[in-house]
DNA sequence: ACATTGACTAATT
DNA sequence: TAATTAGCCAATG
């Protein structure tokens, strides 16, 4: 299995900031760069990603991992409405949705 | 090896 | 803004 991948993922997951969020397609970009800067051949992809998002492993912050759109995964979507809520994430103005604009993070050091 | 499926995305309507 | 379509990568049967 892809152990490494999927560790990567979690890991990266778990340094987004409280009350902001990523994009599945964000996210598989950085961690395939990362894979070609050490040398590896690139792979994965939003979809792969989402797949380790749905064995759900552990605990880590799902709920700041979200779809293009900014919509939650149609799977816990009151629950990740709440932890936006406990957290303060920018949402849109009807709260269907996360604001992209303003909670989209890039790690950065 | 082939078909199906999925916590996706981007472009088109 | 929402629905459709086509492309996408890896896992599964």
């Amino acid at each position: 299995m892809d152990a490494d991948y999927a560790d990567a993922v979690r890991e990266l997951v778990r340094r987004i900031p409280v009350g902001r969020a990523m994009t599945y397609g964000l996210i598989a970009e950085v961690i395939a760069d990362r894979i070609v800067a050490a040398g590896g051949t690139a792979r994965g992809g939003p979809r792969q990603v989402g797949r380790i998002m749905a064995l759900g492993d552990g605990d880590w912050p799902w709920w700041r991992v979200v779809n293009a759109a900014g919509a939650p995964p149609p799977h816990h979507v009151a629950e990740a409405l709440d932890r936006w809520d406990d957290e303060e994430m920018p949402l849109t103005a009807d709260r269907s949705r996360i604001a992209l604009r303003r909670a989209v993070w890039f790690p950065e050091e």
